[in-house]
DNA sequence: TGTACATCAGTGAACGCGCGTTCACTGATGTAC
DNA sequence: TGTACATCAGTGAACGCGCGTTCACTGATGTAC
């Protein structure tokens, strides 16, 4: 995302100002930390357009914000898969956890905004439980839910997705309270997981 | 928070006002969800004063929102209280967290605002960790130690705080994804707290 | 007890600003002949 | 090979709106005499 002049995309290539109007909106969110900086005039600024270019591709900022969470849903499924691939059966389960809390801490506000607005009406019907792979991120979670299998040494099953949901929720507070609240003793990330994974799974962590 | 007329204080009783502003505020965060909502002139609108009335009060929107996570702190601390008074010391873990989680269901965004924010002003120094009875919701936070050390039957010392702050983490994690991600299928308030406990305090839960 | 006055609580009108959105447009680029 | 043309990618100016903020003000209320 650079700010040097823009050179207009060649006849076909339109669709490329599509993925720069994301990457710009991720970048504007990301610095300012704020999701009220992310409007539409201030992404075509931070992209180097006019703002009416951008509805070629969007119909609105929440479109654009949609488009940002989708990506960045995919980009954490990305860093889970390369740490069960990197990782044996046996520390699969820290390996998963470990990525898991350095792609919230790489980008805090994204993660924060991909975890932290209300989504009321993903899928049809509101009010209304639906099944884990039917949501965004199911492919992450999924990735959690086999990582904790590999550890418990258990098949899949109900229990296995309390246990991913209960680590889940552990790490998921763990990353945004410490993005939210800086100042807190927080002790280092690795003794967090390790500690989260031993307490939430049934075993003794470190110095209890 | 009526919308009925206002009836203009009396001297000497400008002060009410101020409440009424703050409470007005918290009203418009909880019922459209976004902060963004929370304007000035929207906070005069939800309050039936004219905009500039506010700035006798508060000077500028920030302020406002500040005293009304204040205010949250205070009732969420006295929410714990009640919890701890009306507990046994054997119950009191599980009573002080399903207060807490009552808390963060009834006001969800209030909680949001409360716990979302990046905070980096908090105190006077940047990037740097203080004690934990410098922040806001230590009160809160001391009661959850205290809970816990009632469970383990352990005095107060730096494992307490390093439980207590597993739990938080595990609390705060739970919540939030409920609010976010209420699609999700979310075991019962009840048997979530009993399991996160249990698991927490190296035992089994339901189940398991 | 009455009355003039200072003060307090809050107002109404006005401003400049950034926002989203519309509209007619421009100019480069590929294509048909 | 040249040239007319359709199309594509994106623009600039303009609009109405809600926002924060300022300013001089109003009118009720308590107080001093």
């Amino acid at each position: 995302v650079s700010t040097s002049e823009r050179r207009r995309n060649r006849r076909g290539e339109g669709e490329r100002l599509r993925a720069e109007i994301v990457a710009g909106a991720a970048a504007l969110l990301e610095e300012t930390g704020s999701e009220e900086a992310v409007t539409l005039r201030g992404v075509a600024r931070r992209v180097g357009i006019a703002a009416p270019s951008i509805y070629g591709h969007f119909a609105d900022t929440d479109e654009i914000l949609q488009a940002v969470i989708g990506q960045a849903f995919g980009v954490l499924d990305e860093a889970l898969q390369r740490a069960e691939d990197e990782s044996t059966e046996e520390d699969r389960l820290v390996a998963v956890c470990l990525a898991y809390v350095r792609f919230a801490r790489q980008k805090p506000h994204v993660y924060r905004v991909m975890f932290g607005r209300h989504r009321s009406t993903e899928g049809a019907a509101v009010n209304r439980t639906r099944p884990v792979d039917e949501l965004s991120g199911a492919q992450a979670f999924e990735r959690l839910v086999a990582a904790v299998c590999a550890r418990t040494e258990r098949p899949p099953g109900a229990g296995s997705l309390r246990d991913a949901t209960v680590l889940w929720v552990a790490l998921h507070g763990y990353v945004s309270l410490q993005t939210a609240v800086p100042a807190f003793p927080w002790p280092p990330a690795d003794d967090m997981v390790e500690t989260l994974i031993a307490r939430f799974l049934g075993g003794f962590g470190p110095e209890l």
